[in-house]
DNA sequence: GCCTGAATAGACAACGTTCTCTGTGGGTGT
DNA sequence: ACACCCACAGAGAACGTTGTCTATTCAGGC
């Protein structure tokens, strides 16, 4: 049997008020007995119960930490840091996964409800419809009122009487300093490869992109702008399509590097070489984009800061001042897979 | 504030163990009581609290996931597998990082202890000697007392009296088949890099490394087992000196895919071509490992496989009379890194 | 020698559940 | 008409903590 603090007091001759004491530390014991306390603790190899204290107490000192699959780069980096940061501050750290699917994603806030969770942190984009939006206001609420606090992390705002957090990175600045880039290179037919309409984080890449070709005059041409999703096999296809169709195009800007991959694929089996004959770059920075052929060139986010942030304010929330929102910036990572112009 | 079980009973105008049996399900309660508390609860939009339920129960139905850091691609798939079948089992999925460091490590154990969770599965490899063996009994033992289970995921077992559950995967055949596979290519010179004398992982494969010399009749050269860390740095390091120090060299055989990218990036920086030049060759299969360059020939382990086992094996541990030690098999991932010996 | 106040320790009531007893009706069998 | 059982609902005690309130002791000041 697992030994419970009327088992210490019991051996150590007190009384269970005073171990709890001797544990918080928050309270005089005298030096004789916290001793004796300790002693029965070590020799029955007691450790608190954590839910018992969670009981009493008005948290259970945990971050949960929601993503869509734990396997992405991405995410695997906010993590890190979210865990980074819930542990210096403290807290154990809860990981769901959603694999995309709303109704889980509800199913699984509601769960960190019932935890009690200090700050539930949903990372990556979501979607950009209002019912969405208007179910997320809806668990901003709820877990504000179970002491909660909901931290959007890599997504837009949802308003300023919304009670979340949020942690967004320049998504769409990012992307216009990309395509700058590419433009300055001498590409005119760049490919933009993953365009989601309905969800944030693709938008804001496009967004971008167009803008870039705005500011220098140009209008990117729509056929260019090719929808897919955030997935190597979707690179794969879609730039072995679009090699096909459109053999001007000199660059292939890929929505996430994870795109990149499958881009580089296809052009690898179209007998191309990249950057001599397309360039290709990426959006994200993982940890492996300098070891692809050719290292890849993409746009590096903060991603354990991501985390580290998301986690201290949503537990600082009164001591911010500055309001609950803030983004950080992103840079380019240049490297060897776009080039100048071929001529 | 946050509606209980007693405010729900109020507005049903019925007791408190009423609605505990409605949500429980495991007592019969009227068709309309039954109803008027789930209307209530939904007025009230409450949920349970999960650690008042946990203190009654035996469980807090958690899993805890102990790796040295998130961010590891190994880490991250095995990661993946528990909390799939975490999740299956109606399960929350903790997770914590020690970053290698043992008294972290002891610390996180006891947090668990404290949380009582259903299983404690550390992952990755452990340390050979005997001071921390000892530390990982007592720990069995103590979760045990404490009704969790300690499973080892990618490490040797304890021994039989220990309480704990190992899910192991071949890693000295899998070094074995890929050694085997580059003697076949006609390679005789073949370097190890990365081995270390007192951690699990990388001396199990040295000793397949060994082994499949020693079927072939031959004796691996001594000076070409290179000790260093899994990570790039050491990679290119170690194989950019091993390079100038031994041109005879036709292949690397890196312990893990992560060293192997430093490797890679040394033979390029070396003027050399990979596989014309020189052979390299890795382990893990992580997910980017085909997208290297070159593609990266590698051994698989069933990660994700390894993290459902782990979950599985510790919730059923009754039921599993065949014992709680599983090894599940590895195979070689042969790409483009690895090719016949030049002359 | 008595009062005051610090320093310390104990008793007891929460926290929100669930589980085990006890009812309490109303239907059935004889 | 009586006993009996069944389906249901309530009362109350846990679970292991922590915080509040009260009781004891002892030193010091008058």
């Amino acid at each position: 049997m697992r030994p419970g603090i009327k088992d210490v007091a019991a051996r150590a001759g007190v009384s269970p008020a005073t171990v709890s004491r001797v544990l918080g530390g928050t309270y005089p014991v005298a030096q004789a007995t916290r001793a004796k306390v300790q002693r029965a603790m070590r020799e029955l190899d007691y450790v608190v119960n954590a839910q018992a204290r969670a009981l009493k107490g008005a948290t259970s000192k945990t971050v949960a930490f929601i993503v869509s699959d734990v396997t992405g780069p991405f995410f695997a980096h906010v993590a890190d840091g979210v865990e980074q940061q819930a542990t210096a501050e403290g807290r154990l750290c809860l990981v769901c996964t959603t694999h995309d699917e709303p109704e889980r994603e509800l199913a699984v806030i509601d769960l960190m409800r019932e935890q009690r969770a200090d700050a539930v942190i949903l990372v990556g984009g979501g979607q950009e419809d209002h019912a969405y939006r208007e179910r997320m206001v809806r668990l901003a609420r709820a877990l504000d009122d179970a002491g909660s606090r909901l931290v959007l992390c890599g997504r837009p705002p949802l308003g300023d009487d919304v009670p979340a957090t949020v942690v967004d990175y320049d998504n769409e600045g990012g992307a216009f300093a990309m395509t700058s880039h590419l433009l300055a290179l001498g590409h005119r037919r760049i490919a933009f490869m993953g365009a989601q309409e309905n969800l944030t984080t693709p938008t804001a890449r496009v967004r971008g992109f167009r803008r870039a070709h705005h500011e220098r005059g140009l209008e990117p041409d729509p056929e260019l702008v090719i929808e897919g999703e955030f997935t190597r096999s979707f690179g794969y296809a879609g730039a072995r399509d679009l090699l096909r169709r459109r053999p001007d195009v000199t660059a292939i800007f890929s929505a996430t590097d994870v795109v990149a991959t499958g881009v580089l694929q296809a052009v690898r089996d179209a007998g191309l070489r990249c950057p001599d004959d397309v360039s290709v770059t990426g959006y994200d920075d993982i940890p492996f984009a300098a070891d692809f052929a050719p290292a890849l060139t993409t746009v590096s986010i903060p991603h354990s800061e991501l985390g580290r942030a998301a986690v201290r304010l949503a537990l600082h929330r009164d001591s911010y001042s500055t309001g609950q929102y803030v983004k950080l910036g992103t840079h380019l990572a240049v490297r060897d897979s776009a080039g100048p112009l071929p001529h």
